[in-house]
DNA sequence: CCCAATCCTTACGAATTGTAACAACCCATC
DNA sequence: GATGGGTTGTTACAATTCGTAAGGATTGGG
């Protein structure tokens, strides 16, 4: 499972190197560009997952060579522009592009951007739908928790929602109603004590003391508050 | 094969009225909503292609539903915000968004960034009949799975309906109703215990645990969702 | 310390889904 | 046509999910 790769090609220097910082500080490896015909005869060897062109090149149309790499390639093309109309935007999306950034730029959307982009395709890195905290590792996909020792707990889709629900907002209290409105949608009358038996079910399979629940702590008369140290990635 | 359909989330009826007008003269279908609890109460029996959703909504925080529907109904997701700053485009995105767009917009600009989605959906996919995924490599014209030691497996056209199906669509939930619809036509009442049949067949050739699928899971009065690195060629 | 409100947990049942077994069907071959 | 192998739908029943009810435990005010 090798880093996905990042191609850059601008014909400023500082351009290129800001973006590389900020895509192998996220764990890409790239390969910066300064022409046209540099990078395409890289593209003979190397195939990158996300091609990151600005129009404004010295020695090529930008938007032809987006064309090819769209069609020819089926690489994920991403324009990079100082033009900002839309008409611009407009031609560069339709002629193939996946996205069109606009300079000046920050480099943390452009790493937001590419994520997204390979969020949907094959086996790239998926983002956002994996969260650990305190020894476990919880899998939206898969529907499965893991502990430090690597045992596996599948979790079935009401305890997800639950869990996604805490995760999102570590060391919050999440009120009753928050709860019911985002998991139950109506908030009921006597429904409500279904969202306990949800949270009761979860904290099982999360091992919790009944007596001393460490990650889903029980404010009485408020609501919830999942004390853990999450990180989402 | 029918038009696209394109979910409005937005409160402002102009705003509303103003993207469907657009979407609509581009050859999509339109759905609008004003609350989130409506649209949530659509999507129960409609499958759209692309959700545009305001993170501005009257009834629900718009992020944590923009969470939802990605990671859960795997819905390909557009944001519309007002909010402008960076670091709200970046969360926008991380939480599973495939396009952040900002208030005031051009119409034009939204129809093609979400025709350059659509096309990577599509054509990713419909090329081709053969796949691999995860140690497996189906065939298509010669109706036979492959895994990683080369042993064959042949499968019938009807599992190889569901296998394409799921292939074709792989981290994305696939509802019932969808099924149904691509399989075997009108969705009948006793009929889809049929399909149940076929998922289980499937899944006996594709070696699945049944008490632990991996790779196709079943969503609790949802639908299923495949979850393998797909790669066609 | 008492009490009412609140919360936890167990058990049960309705709805949903899995799958084995059988029947209907298709289609090539004899 | 009849036969036989394979495929697919249907049925019936087992298993799972998840809300509900009910009783016990906990909390915090007085």
């Amino acid at each position: 499972m090798t880093a996905p790769l990042v191609t850059i090609l601008d014909d400023e220097p500082e351009i290129r190197s800001m973006l590389a910082d900020a895509l192998e500080e996220a764990g890409f490896r790239t390969m910066g560009f300064g022409r046209a015909t540099e990078f395409e005869a890289a593209l003979k060897t190397a195939t990158p997952d996300v091609c990151l062109v600005d129009l404004s090149l010295p020695d090529r149309d930008g938007l032809t060579l987006v064309h090819r790499l769209a069609l020819e390639q089926g690489a994920t093309v991403i324009i990079i522009s100082g033009r900002a109309q839309v008409q611009d935007r407009v031609t560069g999306l339709e002629l193939g592009a996946d996205d069109y950034i606009i300079k000046p730029f920050d480099p943390a959307e452009v790493v937001a951007r590419i994520r997204a982009r390979l969020r949907r395709g094959k086996s790239a890195t998926n983002t956002g739908n994996t969260a650990r905290f305190n020894g476990w590792s919880a899998y939206f996909d898969s529907y499965i928790l893991v502990d430090e020792r690597g045992e596996e707990t599948p979790f079935s889709h009401a305890e997800g929602e639950v869990l996604r629900l805490f995760l999102e907002r570590p060391k919050r209290l999440i009120s009753r109603a928050v709860m019911q409105e985002t998991l139950g949608g109506a908030a009921g009358e006597s429904f409500d004590r279904a969202m306990d038996v949800r949270i009761s079910r979860l904290r099982t399979k999360l091992r919790e003391d009944p007596k001393n629940p460490r990650l889903i702590k029980t404010i009485y008369g408020a609501g919830y508050i999942f004390l853990g140290d999450v990180s989402w990635g």
